[in-house]
DNA sequence: ATAAGCACGC
DNA sequence: GACGTACGTGCTTATA
């Protein structure tokens, strides 16, 4: 942040917000402040931005990244800050009704479970528990009840973790309800009950926040709320994108890079096989992956196969270890180190891809991703060896996780100076999610909007960058941010 | 006010 | 013997 910048490059310590308005209940707001005092911080704040661009500029420039600086990075506040004014509309009655329901499920789970734990306790002793606090749920399952499976983590309190309950809960009715419990609980306190909380009485929308700077790869971050961890995955959590709305007349648009961090392994590992199967319309990488390290025909793959080969594709992204694709894959570590080394075998250069992307760390401190961002990586030099094993995953993923981030924010800026030539009035970005992007647009210029946008983050590279491995967009439109997915 | 544990997304 | 999959935000509980 600017204080920061401030003081270990200027040497100056600027007057802080919470140095003029306090902070906690009794902080004030910036109107309470005496003219003399609000003048002097907002005239340094200015003031020491300015000092900060004349200290950053020449360096960019010795690093050749005054480009990239000048056509990515710093257009993007200016557009970051369309979307947030404009905000996205939210159901609110849609989504009280389900907050309603979701209490309510809650409550029954609640009392079932209690039931089920007296009839087990010794005694049937009456029970009181907080199914929200980890430490009393540890203590009754893994004591009291006497299940096997307890493991205490450095802070000495059982895991209960959904790793640890998971498997548990296939024959055990006490751990599902806990499972359910919170799954429900999860989505009515940080969603449901907290998105309505967030709606402007004004606009009666949803305005986040997306930080510039709030990552280590260059990616965007969002919060008050988080748009960016809306749920997906189980059929109770797609209710709540429902809540996410177009106004009437027009539809939302969602637009994502298909595999983007895939193609860009096989872009920048280069990759042959890969980008050949990436190159085809509707090749399916992971069924690809699976004949050649099972070494079956193509379509003799079946699923656990497929799955099995995905599961290892986006380790390998991670830095995934023999022990972590176990886990993963639920198999033993010497089967895990079997698969991982016929991986290497048929993609050999994905090998030497995670051993020049940890050596490119090691000589400099930091990778550089496609278009040149520098991510710094510090603890690849710790003293620690699990730190320096955390920073050599930290490269092998930074280089592709920033090379995506470079990709969507350079079609972002595309995108918005094409929807600022009035080409297509009626349409507007709301949100960006990683690989996708939310739009609203008029029911009478969708269809022109869809074609048109997903040509440009299709090639939202050029004419800087020309890759070999070709980026699929996949888009939807209907009412809802569900129905758009 | 802060840390720990947990869970949601990509 | 510990560790073991990247990047985030934010909830509740427990503790200082």
């Amino acid at each position: 942040n600017m204080d920061i910048l401030a003081r270990t490059y200027l040497n100056h310590k600027a007057v802080s917000y919470v140095d003029i308005c306090g902070k906690g209940k009794n902080q004030k707001t910036f109107d309470m402040i005496d003219i003399v005092s609000a003048t002097h911080y907002a005239a340094e704040d200015s003031d020491i931005t300015l000092r900060l661009y004349y200290h950053f500029k020449p360096l960019i420039a010795k690093q050749k990244l005054s480009g990239f600086y000048e056509i990515i990075e710093r257009k993007l506040p200016a557009l970051i800050y369309k979307m947030e004014y404009h905000g996205i509309m939210l159901d609110i009655a849609y989504v009280k009704h389900l907050s309603q329901k979701f209490r309510e499920e809650l409550s029954q789970i609640e009392s079932d479970f209690h039931q089920l734990v007296c009839e087990k306790l010794p005694n049937h002793e009456p029970l009181s528990i907080n199914i929200a606090s980890p430490s009393q749920l540890g203590e009754l399952l893994f004591e009291k009840l006497g299940y096997d499976g307890g493991k205490k983590g450095k802070s000495g309190a059982y895991s209960t973790a959904s790793d640890v309950l998971e498997p548990m809960a296939m024959n055990n009715p006490i751990i599902a309800k806990i499972l359910d419990w919170r799954m429900l609980a999860k989505l009515l306190s940080t969603y449901t009950d907290t998105l309505i909380n967030h709606v402007s009485k004004k606009t009666n929308r949803i305005h986040t926040h997306f930080m510039l700077t709030g990552t280590q790869t260059g990616r965007l971050s969002s919060n008050d709320p988080n748009v960016q961890n809306i749920p997906i995955k189980t059929e109770q959590g797609r209710m709540i994108r429902r809540a996410f709305i177009a106004p009437e007349e027009y539809y939302i648009l969602s637009l994502d890079y298909s595999q983007i961090e895939l193609r860009l392994l096989a872009e920048i590992a280069d990759i042959k096989a890969m980008q050949n199967i990436f190159n085809i319309d509707d090749g399916d990488i992971h069924r690809m992956t699976a004949s050649e390290i099972f070494n079956i025909p193509f379509d003799d793959v079946d699923a656990n196969n497929r799955r099995e080969a995905k599961t290892i594709n986006f380790g390998i992204i991670y830095g995934m270890s023999a022990f972590g694709l176990s886990q993963q894959l639920n198999i033993t570590q010497y089967q895990a180190k079997y698969i991982i080394e016929r991986y290497f075998e048929r993609f050999p250069e994905i090998k030497a891809y995670m051993d020049n992307a940890v050596k490119e760390a090691k000589d400099n401190g930091y990778v550089t991703t496609l278009f040149g961002r520098r991510i710094h990586l510090p603890t690849i030099y710790d003293k620690s060896a699990a730190r320096r094993a955390h920073g050599e995953r930290q490269a092998i993923n930074a280089k592709i996780q920033g090379s995506a981030a470079d990709i969507i924010k350079s079609a972002m800026i595309k995108i918005d100076d094409y929807l600022n030539k009035q080409n297509l009035p009626k349409t507007t970005m709301l949100l960006q999610v990683h690989d996708e992007l939310l739009f609203e647009s008029h029911k009478d210029e969708y269809h022109h909007a869809i074609t048109n946008i997903k040509n440009i983050m299709e090639n939202a590279c050029l004419p800087t960058k020309t890759l070999k491995t070709k980026l699929i967009v996949d888009a939807n439109y209907g009412n809802n941010w569900h129905e758009a997915h």
